[in-house]
Parts: C-alpha cells; structure tokens; sequence
DNA sequence: AATGAATGAGAATTCATTCAT
DNA sequence: TATGAATGAATTCTCATTCAT
C-alpha cells in the first residue's frame, strides 16, 4: 500500500482536467458502485480517450483509489473547517450535525464512496484506508475530547477511545442518512417520514442524547436518585 | 415491490434443497458481494443446474432478495430470542451487545449481506427492504423503549423515535465492527488493536455511555450544577 | 507443466466438434502465429461461440497448446508409420526423407507450429514440451542407431547421441524447408530455384551426404590414404 | 522489396542516435518477439519520443527490418573474420563451431532475431530476406567448398550446393542450439543435460560427422568392403 | 422436474500511430 | 528537429441467461 495510485502522465496534467477525470470518476462510482462504474464511460463523460485514461491509471482500481482520497480530502476540509474554532464540545457537535444537514450533492457523492469502500475485504487495502479515514476522524475527535475532559466539560469516568468512537458511530450513521439511499429510508421508519423536513428537531435530539451521555457519571446517576 | 422473488417451482421443491440453495447463495453473495457473486457457481456449490436455478428464480436479483430475506429472517429470530425475557432495559441493552459479540460465522454471513443492500438505489427496492428489515428493529426497540419510559427507567424528555433511532445506530455500527473488514479495522483505530481481545471493556463502555444517556434529563443536568 | 490444457466441457463434447476445433486452432495459429491468432476468430470458424470456447478451454494459450498437442501426436504417428517395418538404417533414412517431401497441408501446418514453439521463452514450458516434442524423435532415432551400430551397418566410433542430434537436425531443418516459407526460401537459395521439382536429387544428395557419415571412421580414413 | 526502411531523418541523424536506436530495437524484438515488442518502450529505452521514432521510421515493422538488417551486418562480419584466413575445409569448420560456441550475448540477440524471421510468411519479404541473409553464408560457404573440391579436400561426387545447405543446416542447428531456448533444451535432450559443459565434445564430434561424410564418395564404400 | 451446453453482449486493457506544439 | 499527449480499434475474457433434450 501507500504507492501512487496514479501514473506521472496524470501528475503533469492540465489541473482543470485532473479535477474533470476526478470528479467525473467520483460521478460514477457513488452512483454505480466500482464494480458496475465502466471506465470507458468515464473517459467518455471526462470528455478524454480510454486510452489517455490508462495512460493516467494502472487500472480501474487505481482511477477508483485516487477518486476516493481525492473525496477523503475534500471531506476532511470539510470536518477542520468546521472544528477550527475554539468552541465547546457540544457547540463543536452541534457544528458538526449541522454540516451533514448541509451536505451538499458534492459531499453526499464523496459519503456514498466512503459508504462503498465499507465492502472491501482485501485486508491490506481495508488496513490502509481505515487508518488513513478514520485516523483523522478519530484524532479530531480525539484532541477536543481530552481538552473537554481537563476542562470540566465532560465527565472523566469515561474512556476517551471508547467516547470518541460512539460520538462518531452516531455522527457517521447520521452522515448516511443524509446521503444514502438506504439509510435515508432506515431514518424515516425510525423517525418518521418527516425528519428531512425538521433539521431542527434533529440537531435538538441528538444533541439532547450526547449531552447527557457527556455530562454524566455513574456517580451521578446514584446521586440523583 | 413485494412480490415474490422466486417461481412457484422453487416453492414447491424440496425443503432441505430450498435451504441448501439459499445457504449456498447466502455464502457466496456474503462473500463476494452481489456483482462478483456468480450465479453459475451458486448453483454449482449448491448441487444443483444452472438451468434448475432458472426454474427457480426469474434473475440472479431475485435469488439475491430471497437470499437476503432469508437472513433477515433468522437475524430477526435472534433478535427476538434475545429481547424475549422481561428485563428492563440496561440489561437488555447488555444482551444485544453480548449476542453481537458473539456473532457466529453464520450470522455475520447475513450482516455482511446486510451491509450489502445499503448500496442499493433502486428507490422502491430500497424502501420496502428498509421498511422490512429496520421496521423489526425498530418494533422491537420501540416497544420496550415506551415501556421504560412508562416505568421511569428512561427519561420523560426525550422522543422515543429519535432515541430508538441512535440507540440501533449504536449497535448497527457495533454488528459491522464486529463482521465486516472495514468497520473491523475502524474499530481499532479508535479503541486499540486489541478491542477484540476485550469483549468486558466494549460492554462495560458502551453501557456507560447509554446509561446516562438514557437516564438523565436536561433538568438534572441544571439541577446538579 | 504436465496440466490438462482443456476444462471438462471439452472432453465431454462431441468428438467431431473437438476435432474441428482443433483442426480450426491450428489452421489459425499455423497461419497467424500465436500472438496474431485471433480466438474469437477461431471459435467463429469452428461454429461456436466464444463463450463456448472459453468453456473448453481456460485461456486462448491453452488452446494453442492443446492444438500443439494434437499436432506432436498426429506427427508422431508418422513418423512411427514411416519407421515400423524393420528396415537397414539407410532405408530407413530415406523412407523419412520422403515422408517429409510428401508432407501433405495438413501436416505442413503442424510443423509450422512446430516452428512457433521454438520462439518461446517460458522456462518451464520450454523444458516441458522440448521434452515431450524430442524424447519422440530422440527415442526412435536412438533405437534403430544403436541395433544399426550393433549390426555393424554403422561405425562404431561415433557417439550415438550427437549422431542422432545432427541426424535429426538435418532432417528438421529439411522438414521446414518443405514447410516454412522462409526455409523454402533458403532451400531455393542454396540448391537452387528448381529444387523443388527433383525430389529425387534431394533424396539422393542427402543419402550420400548421410551414408559416408555413418560409415566411415576416423581409422577407415588413415588406411583410404 | 528491396526499399529502404527507414525515412531520410534516420539517416540525417547523429550516428551514436542510430546506433542507440537499433541497439535499443535489437535487444526489444530479440527478447519480447516482433508482435509483443512495444515500440512506445523501445523509443522510451532508446531515449528518444514516440514521435521522433515515428519521423525515422514509417512502421514498427520498418524498424524491426533495420534492426533485422543491422543484425545480418554484424553476424556477417564475425562469419568473415572467422573465416578470412586461409584454412583447410575442417579447420574452417573447427573454427565456426567454436565461433558459435563463443557466441556473445549480444549476437546470441542477432541470432534470436534471425529466428524470428523464420515465421514471416509475408512473400515478398521472406524472399528478399532469405535472399539477402542467405546468400551471405552460402557465398561464403560456396566459394571454399569449390576450393576445397579443386584441391582434393572434399570428395568430388558430390553437389556443392546440397552440400553447403547441409552444412549450413548442422551450422545453424548448433547457432539455434547454443541460443534459442527450445533448441537448447533440445540439445540437451539428445546430448545429455551437461553438453553445454563440454564444448570440446561437441567440436570433436561435429567434425568427426563432418569429416567421413566431406572425404568418402561411394566408390570408396565399395573399396573398402 | 432437471440438465448443462450454448450464447453473446459487455468490460478492461493494450499499443501502433497521429498531430498539435 | 523534437516532444509526448492523445487516439480508438482491437482483443481477451466473463457471466447472466436461454433452450434443446
């Protein structure tokens, strides 16, 4: 893992093609799935040869690849822009719910390419690309969850590994909902056929679980009673 | 939708054949995902013709529906021998965590098949299987939500879809980070390569975190500052 | 090495199809080489689909091999038919040496994809079918030298193996003189335009050419002066 | 035929240029074979662009012939220095054998091209070049046959022209022999795994073979029975 | 009911050659 | 003269599906 996923052909190209080829890949693959996205289409559609695309790429697999950093990357702008503040956590996850609302037709084709590497089983690629996707979700997460937990913000019984991958798996499968077929329907039979209409009542709910499971300690809990 | 996905020769074949064939197409679909499964091979492993399996099913998409309902059959039944006690509800929160943990081979067949179907767009399709397979759930998670929060062991302040929605988000990740290579290896990068090692740790977390969030409201929240 | 090169379908097939599809395999690589031998093009003249085809056989150099096959046995049956009678080695010589000039055009293809292996390079495929091609004439050839030299109707200064190495060589390269266009060529240069209109000259040169080598000693040479 | 195969650029251009782009081709065509040799690569490798390949040259296959052509050139000059100086018929012959037994790896190139050629069917081609290459040994063998025959080294029964193509074929066995895979590895299936070990043996035997069959005519069989 | 031979459209990939610069 | 980007026809191979028996 961690070569090049594309030849030097495509490096020197005019930039405002490699952003066609991209996007026109990433076009293709989140509607298609890799294996029923035709390159030969790809080409067509990017307005170049089949033969100049593989004077770009190995294979399939690598035009595949380099689409799905290239979503890697945009979604990962996407994430620091809207942590860089120096909010609290639950402003900082409010900010994040409202983002995935937001998600344009742009992002929500870069979350069905993420949604489609979830089906790789070759296990050097899986290794690699969950760390390289996850590891920057799991250390934003990380960094502001510590920082909560020295402030006060967050209580410290908790295991801060643990916390971070429960707050994502929530965020992630909200991420879903908002873009892909399937989950959209699972979140309307959950939630009514509604819930695309009421941000709002979202963004309340789920901050309304997060919150509590931040605040508080068992300690707490046998306090209250 | 809801048709019926196979010829009427496939109802009236014989039973063990009929389980065969829909083991057999469960194993391969499972493992190579719908487009790479090849319906030749099925029907090969399965001890039968190819010609036969056209008798039986009108496409390979249907041989992949029956194949897919069949799972979530017998996921269901899971589901439902694990809920079927009285227990309140942090205890059977426990229980469906252990019994994802204990995902057997066969059944994290039908997980990865699960996985599956989330690519899939065709909209009425996508509709009826996620009516299908999330309204189980979410019955079952409904039911017992509206009972705790009956009997006071749930919180007044929170809508039940919602938190029946986050509540299956949780362990809908955990079920993949369990079964599926992706989510495997995600799982590890946020809470260490050895999470596998240490099933007591992911329950005990993970009943932290629904604990409060089940239990405390915003009231308490001001109440205890 | 020594794989089946056909899949089972073949073998279970027609024994008049198989004949045609090989006999259709050879005329297209005899004519076209390997490299330029196109299989859809062969399926197509042998009356079956391409689908069929690879039904038979895993790759198109499987193919190619299977036709080689064929070809080393039917050649093989010649030269055994040519050499069963129990004859005086220079009779025998030349019962090949017309054998090879009544070479018909069916025989002529299999000696041109005779020729077409000599080109590979693949280690263990050479070795293979090196051995499989020149352990038929090597075995034949060693046989009747050595009864000849036992009899006496050879020298028995000589070493049997490098006599039936430049004995065999003399006849294969006669063999594609009548055969490969480029060693008919070269035939012509050096015996003449009209060599191929007195075969009887050729029989002749080559008998006398052959008979002093097998017959006279270095000793034999020492007393003639 | 009989046209030049190269355009007037190639001559034009630096002489160190031409030499790098038929050293280049050389090396390409003997190793990968006319078909699967890719002019893209040998350009590349040449150090020279595509395009200029194209302004030297009309086809690939033009380039194949100069490079064929080049090769002729060398392998004659080492034919001629080998035989330059004035020998007796079998020193001469001692003094090939050896040579093709020395064969550098750079010619052992030289000779796989000429192997290549063998297959060519085009008519016009394969005479012009079985013509050109031909002509070459068999003028030279011709010339000290004749000589040899005047001075009373060679029997005079025979047909000088038969003769040197028998000779020649022995020569170019043993050229094939010491180069080509598949006739290396049936050298080695007739004169045991270690021929390649023992050129002395093979020297001693091909002159042993070469020397009865130049010096007996009939007339000497009868006399020495 | 059951077989499996047969089909052929379709997809990935290669490479000789052209051409604008 | 020199470049190398660009082309696209051609080829191998796959597999869902059909159909004669």
């Amino acid at each position: 893992m961690e070569q090049k996923h594309c030849k030097p052909a495509f490096e020197r190209a005019d930039p405002a093609r490699r952003e066609t080829v991209l996007q026109t890949g990433i076009n293709e693959f989140s509607q298609h799935g890799f294996e029923n996205a035709n390159i030969n289409v790809i080409a067509k559609n990017a307005g170049i040869s089949i033969g100049l695309m593989y004077k770009y790429f190995e294979t399939k697999e690598d035009l595949f690849i380099l689409c799905l950093e290239q979503a890697i990357e945009e979604l990962n702008q996407v994430i620091e822009s809207v942590l860089q503040s120096d909010d609290k956590i639950l402003v900082r996850a409010e900010k994040l719910i409202r983002a995935i609302q937001q998600t344009s037709g742009k992002e929500s084709r870069y979350v069905k390419l993420y949604n489609e590497i979830t089906k790789m089983s070759d296990e050097d690629k899986v290794r690699y690309y969950a760390e390289k996707i996850e590891g920057i979700s799991y250390r934003a997460y990380a960094g502001f969850l510590e920082r909560a937990k020295e402030e006060g913000d967050v209580r410290d019984d908790l295991d801060e590994r643990f916390f971070a991958f429960f707050f994502d798996s929530l965020l992630m499968t909200l991420q879903f909902s908002y873009t892909c077929d399937y989950y959209r329907e699972r979140f309307k039979v959950y939630c009514g056929d509604d819930v695309f209409d009421n941000d709002e009542k979202v963004v309340e709910e789920l901050l309304k679980f997060l919150e509590s499971a931040f605040t508080f300690s068992r300690g707490d809990i046998q306090k209250l009673h």
